[in-house]
DNA sequence: TCCTTGGTTCCAGAAAAGTCGAACAAATCG
DNA sequence: CGATTTGTTCGACTTTTCTGGAACCAAGGA
């Protein structure tokens, strides 16, 4: 049975193209997207951020990303597991995650 | 010598991927995009938007992809003429403009 | 040369997005 | 239970982006 804590999350069906590119055109989100590449990770080891920024804009950036459908986020104990939605990315958009991720 | 009426744009090594999916992020600018796909096109062609959008409105839509760098706008004797900078994007970032393309 | 056409620029207001403190919530540990 | 950790949510404020009218500009054509 689902937490009250749990996230909404878009389904793999209505992610939207412009939706997936807004939330991607961020440096700050882009560089955690980029860290999730290599698999799922607690949201407080996002070390790419600046370590002083507010727990408040962290979680907007989350949220962002979320929405598009982008990455789950996803109560894991006392923690947030955060984790790249490769799969729906790539049935939707073929090609469009591995640019992103190649990119510089 | 360069008419007065030529705009900027950014050279291929200045183009930025946030920048660029900004751009791309608005399904307006998408469209456009996606008409020039199959070659330049004046801009008065742009068949793609509502008709009866004000023209300052239209302007605005193209100088944000020209100066992300996504198309090139270029005068054309009494018009002007828009180009999708695909050597250019090919070249900064692999595979982005194909997935977008594509994608639907 | 004047008029029309196609388009940019400027400006101001509206709408959307970002920022961050403070309050709240859930899990864990003592 | 009470305190700590790791977040989310709310609300107010700032900043950015969008929108569209009006003025302007350059190229052709009558």
């Amino acid at each position: 049975m689902p937490s009250s804590a749990d996230l909404p999350h878009p389904a793999r069906e209505d992610l939207q193209l412009a939706g997936v590119l807004f939330a991607l055109s961020d440096p700050d989100r882009l560089a955690i997207v980029r860290q999730l590449r290599e698999g799922p990770m607690d949201a407080a080891q996002c070390t790419t951020l600046d370590p002083g920024i507010p727990k408040s804009t962290k979680s907007h950036l989350m949220k962002v990303l979320r929405e598009a459908g982008v990455i789950r986020n996803e109560p894991n104990g006392r923690h947030r597991t955060l984790t790249l939605r490769r799969d729906d990315l790539d049935a939707r958009f073929p090609g469009l995650l591995d640019a992103v991720l190649f990119a510089d």
